[in-house]
DNA sequence: ATGGTAGAGTGATGCAGATCACACACCGGT
DNA sequence: ACCGGTGTGTGATCTGCATCACTCTACCAT
């Protein structure tokens, strides 16, 4: 199947070609049928807005292929990122849950493809599927976990070189070797790192250098090896 | 009826006599019977943990009296509050529903009386009760905003004086008067108020110098006076 | 009264990190 | 080869707040 942005259309993700313990997996033969009628699929280039902080919630959108970026802007312009999502992640779930304005703004990261559901199908569904929406009470509040270890890095590590430490980890445990070393593709630029941990790009930019001066990490092009887990997790301490 | 701290007890508090908006309200006469065979009501004396950070959910608790602070601490002793909650409010929902351990712990800032539906009740119960399990999703979807603001508050503003005067906002809006001032009892200690906006005791105390310096509060003995909401998010400005 | 303790006010000091101001490196387009 | 734009590295300066070190008050218990 051809498709713009270089990409495959992927047949049918929303019941996850990725990962088993996805959201919508695993239901009911006939409850995944019902989902599949009432998605649909859209391919979208770098930079497309799924949604944006601030919008009613039209619906819930599953990520098949691409990251994507949800951030948060002040009226003085400063931004925070708050995640990264990829593929097997539902978005906007709890705006749509709560009936309240999308919290974040998504945007692609690179080009990729998602489901859409909109907000009166699932609510419909979940109504008539209530298995489903125990898994969907369970995702938010996993949610609600993710929100809270992000308040706990913001409100009690002070300095900037442990929320980078913090993040080296939480990134490198998504890629971790037995020995505790780590190897990922850094997608981000500093200035987005540094909207990531709450501080300036010039710090991130420092940040890097110390690090790799330390041995805690090295950078072969846009390669991040992290060395071992247990020098990061001593500059965390929390 | 006689009870100890000297507090009566509330007949049936679950099923909010405070609040009609209430997680466990206005659910059918049947569900509502069964939710009383399952709970059970008891009081606490001031400094009580109704439960502490890193334990396994036993249950949830619907606050009927009294005052709870929830709070995280890190390995170095630093703590945070992120909340204040009163009558009505259900404490270690998210805990029970995604049975991971309690994030935060909770101690009784005064006496009080709260309902203790343990884990596995609620969760046969939810089963049972759909539209119930609806509601309980929602608030899910409500405490993840909360916390996202926590997130917005400790990321985007920079300085503790717009910290301060964003709690003095929340605060206000519980209590507002038609013209933009409100009244309310001050019952945290600067320390508490500190570990709510993420600095030091001895910030915070310059802080009410500082503010009351300038007009924007007023504090006769425990009562604190705010002037006008106004002033208050010109400072604020995000 | 008298002590003890928890909370509150306030000055002096030091330093981490924001801010400003550059220079440079890389890449894609024409 | 040339440019412009975007991302990065790094020095110099400036400042807000943490930290330390006190004193003072209010309140309770004896």
């Amino acid at each position: 199947m051809r498709a713009p942005y270089g990409l495959n259309i992927l047949d049918n993700c929303v019941t996850c070609p990725i990962r088993g313990e996805h959201l919508f997996c695993n239901v009911s033969l006939q409850a995944g049928q019902r989902l599949n009628e009432i998605k649909s699929t859209a391919v979208y280039p770098k930079g497309a807005m799924l949604f944006i902080e601030g919008q009613q919630p039209r619906g819930v959108f599953v990520l098949c292929a691409g990251k994507v970026k949800l951030s948060t802007t002040s009226r003085e312009g400063k931004t925070i990122i708050t995640k990264v999502s990829d593929a097997g992640d539902v978005l906007g779930l709890n705006a749509v849950i709560s009936n309240r304005p999308y919290e974040v703004t998504a945007e692609m990261m690179e080009p990729g493809q998602a489901n859409f559901i909109p907000r009166d199908s699932l609510l419909h569904y979940l109504k008539d599927n209530p298995e489903v929406a125990m898994r969907v009470a369970q995702q938010l509040s996993r949610n609600y976990y993710t929100a809270y270890e992000e308040i706990r890095t913001l409100g009690l590590s002070v300095s900037p070189s442990e929320k980078f430490a913090k993040l080296l980890l939480t990134w490198s445990s998504k890629n971790a070797a037995e020995d505790g070393s780590a190897q990922l593709k850094l997608t981000l630029t500093h200035e987005e790192v540094a909207e990531m941990i709450g501080t300036t790009r010039e710090t991130v930019s420092r940040l890097f250098s110390e690090f790799k001066k330390k041995q805690l990490m090295q950078l072969k092009g846009a390669t991040l090896v992290i060395r071992s887990r247990m020098a990061l997790e001593k500059i965390v301490q929390s």
